[in-house]
DNA sequence: GAAGGCAAAGCAACCGGTTGCTTTATGGAA
DNA sequence: TTCCATAAAGCAACCGGTTGCTTTGCCTTC
C-alpha cells in the first residue's frame, strides 16, 4: 500500500502464498505444470477482492501480449467540432466493443500532438481505431508493432483496413435528386477545399459537384461559405440575384443557418428554395423540420469499423485487410421540392 | 514483439557502456554523483540515433513516479449526446494541458461501466477530471489513491474540488429578463426532472423556474418536453391555447425545434413569442439567428477545471480544495422581445 | 522400506527501463 | 611515495507483473 494501489506481492503476502501463485490464480492460468487446491484459490481470490487489488496494466503490458485495450487515435481533432459525426462513430464503436464476448476497454486520446510526434499511449494496446488521421510516426509505429487497426473516414496505408463513406456517390445522388425535381440552378455551399491539407470530404463533395454540373451542361455556382459566415448574404447573392433554386450544403449546421436565413428573407423552403445537406443520421433526428439529407451512415461506420477490428484481433493474420467504401443514402424529407415556377 | 526494436541494453552494448550510463545520458540526468566524458556522451547519443532507439514508454512509466497522464472520466455518458457542452469542456481542458510547461497526455475513457464497477484505468494517472459523475467505487479509489481531481458540472465529495455552473442564478436571470420585457405567461420546456437520478441541472432549472414564477405571483406552465417530442404540438398547447408569450427551453436543440415549429405555425419570433434557452457559447455561435440564451460558460468551465487540476498536481497538498460556482450569463440576442400586444 | 509419480506451490529470471550507491581511475597535494 | 578527493562509469535492486522450471510433500506401488 505504499504508493496507493496494492500490488501482486501485497496480495501474495496477505494470502500467505507466492506472487506467481496469485498471478496464476487470478489469470486462471492452470495446467501447464501448475495447479492449486480449491481452498487456496478461494482464499487468494477473496484476499484480492478484499484489498481491492487491480493489476497494473503497465507492468502487465511489459510482459504480456494482450491487454484488451482498444485505443482511439485522433480524438482531439475529430471530436473538437460540435455535432461531429465522429461522436456517433465512437459511441457505436464502444457499443460493439462492450457487447463483444471478451470485453474491451476503450479509450480515446484527446491530447494534442505535434505532427512529428508519436501519439502512442504508454501502455500496450490490442487494437487501434484512427479517426480520419494520425501522425505519420504513429502510423509507422502501429504498423511496425503489428497492432490491428482500422482507419475511419480517412486514408490508410497500403495493406491497412479502412471504412470510408462514399462522398462521391452521395454527391451524385444529391445532384441527381435535384435534377429529377427539375432544378438547374444548383449552388454548392461549403468551405474552401484545401487540396493539400484538410479532409478528403471537402474536395470529394466539391469536385463531384463541379463534375456533375459540367456533365449535365449546367453552370456551377460556388461561393465558399462556412457556417460562421453570414447565411443571409449568401442567399441574397445566390437565390435573389443569381436565381438559384437549390443548394447543396456541406454540413447540417450550415444548412440550418441557411434555413433560418431563408425565413428571415421570406424565402419559402422548399417552395422557393430546396436545400440538401450532408448529415449524420442522429444529428438530423433531433432537428425539425426534417431536412433532406445525404446520410453519411456514421452509425454504420462505427459498427463496421469495430467489427472489422475485432475480427482482426481475434484471428490475427488470418483476416484480409479491407477498404470498405460505405454507401451514402439520400433521405428525402421536407426541404426539397420541384423549383418554384410562378 | 521484439520486431527489431532496439532496447537500452542494445544501445549500451553497441556503445560499449552500461545500461545506466546510456539511460542517464539520454535523459540528461547528470550531477547527483554521475558524470560522463564528452567523448562517451557523444558516442552514446550517436549510437542511439544510429540504432533508431526509442525508449519504451511502458517500461518507463513502470519506474517513473509521474506518468504525466490526465484521465477524464465519464466520457461515455457525457459525450454521447450531440452538441454537448462537455465537448467544449474537454477541448478546453486539453488546450490548457497542452500549454502547460510540462506537457500532459490526456485520455478520455469512453467505455461503458456497470454502476458497481470501477472506471479506473489500469495505469497510473497523475490527475483526474470527472465529467458530471463517476461511479462511487471510482470516486473512492481516486480519493484513496490521493489522485488530484476536479469534478466538472457535478457533485463532488467532501474535500474535493469542483467547477459547476450556477443554473439557479442563470434561471433567475432568464426569468428576470422576460419579466422586465413585460411577459407574464412564461412557460418552461424541458425534460421531466427525475429528482433521484439525472443531473442537477434538471431540477435546478425547473425548480427555480417554479419558485421564481411563484415569487412573482405568476402561474407556471410546465409540460415535459424533450427535443424528440413534437414541437408543434407543444406550441399549439402553450402559445395558441394558453396564450403563452415566452418560453424558457432546457436546451438549444429544443429551442431550435421550437423556432422551426413556430415558423411552420406562423408564429413570429420574437414578436409573438420569446424564446430563451440554456446553451453552450460555441453551439450558439454556429447558429443563426442569434438565440437569446443563458451562457453556461462551458469554455470557462474547462479552463478553470484544468487550471485547478494543474495547480493541485504541481503543488500537492498545498492547494485548498475549491468548489467553484461559475456564474452564468444572459446573452440577449434576437429571440426575445416585449410580448405582442395587438 | 525405497522408489516413483503427481499434485501443489515456490524460485528466480525476465520485460525495459531508472537510480542509489559502489567501484575504479586519475590527478594533485602533502 | 602515499593519501585522498573527485571525476567517470558500473552494479544491482527495483517497478509489478508473467512464466519456465524446480522443489516439496504425500500417496502409491513394488
Amino acid at each position: 500500500m505504499k504508493s496507493g494501489m496494492p500490488s501482486l506481492s501485497d496480495v501474495a503476502d496477505a494470502a500467505g502464498v507466492s506472487k506467481s501463485t496469485v498471478s496464476r490464480i487470478l489469470n486462471n492460468r492452470l495446467g501447464n505444470g501448475f495447479s492449486v487446491r480449491d481452498e487456496v484459490r478461494r482464499k487468494v481470490i477473496e484476499t484480492a477482492k478484499k484489498l481491492n487489488y487491480r493489476p497494473n496494466l503497465i507492468a502487465k503490458s511489459l510482459t504480456m501480449q494482450s491487454t484488451r485495450m482498444i485505443h482511439i487515435f485522433g480524438g482531439n481533432h475529430a471530436l473538437s467540432d460540435l455535432g461531429n459525426i465522429y461522436q456517433t462513430v465512437v459511441n457505436n464503436i464502444t457499443q460493439i466493443m462492450d457487447s463483444a464476448s471478451k470485453d474491451y476497454d476503450v479509450t480515446v486520446d484527446m491530447s494534442r500532438h505535434a505532427s512529428d510526434a508519436s501519439e502512442m499511449p504508454a501502455w500496450k494496446i490490442d487494437g487501434a481505431i484512427i479517426l480520419a488521421k494520425c501522425t505519420d510516426i504513429t502510423m509507422d509505429e502501429i504498423v511496425q508493432l503489428g497492432i490491428p487497426y482500422v482507419v475511419v473516414n480517412g486514408a490508410c496505408p497500403e495493406g491497412g483496413s479502412s471504412v470510408v463513406p462514399d462522398d462521391i456517390g452521395g454527391t451524385q445522388m444529391a445532384i441527381q435528386h435535384l435534377l429529377e425535381l427539375g432544378h438547374s440552378k444548383i449552388a454548392y455551399s461549403g468551405p474552401l477545399p484545401p487540396y493539400l491539407a484538410g479532409h478528403s470530404s471537402l474536395p470529394d463533395r466539391h469536385d463531384t459537384y463541379l463534375s456533375e454540373m459540367q456533365k449535365h451542361g449546367l453552370e456551377s455556382i460556388f461561393w465558399p461559405h462556412d457556417i460562421l459566415d453570414s447565411a443571409e448574404d449568401y442567399l441574397k447573392e445566390t437565390v435573389l440575384e443569381k436565381g438559384v433554386t437549390a443548394i447543396v450544403a456541406y454540413g447540417h449546421m450550415g444548412a440550418l443557418n441557411l434555413l433560418q436565413a431563408a425565413h428571415s428573407l421570406n424565402i419559402a423552403v422548399p417552395e422557393q428554395l430546396s436545400i440538401v445537406c450532408y448529415c449524420d443520421e442522429y444529428a438530423n433526428k433531433v432537428m425539425s423540420p426534417g431536412l433532406t439529407f445525404i446520410d453519411l451512415g456514421s452509425q454504420k461506420m462505427g459498427k463496421v469499423a469495430a467489427e472489422l477490428l475485432l475480427d482482426q484481433i481475434q484471428r490475427p493474420g488470418r483476416v484480409e485487410p479491407q477498404r470498405i467504401l460505405l454507401q451514402e443514402k439520400l433521405v428525402v424529407r421536407n426541404t426539397t421540392a420541384p423549383p418554384y415556377s410562378g
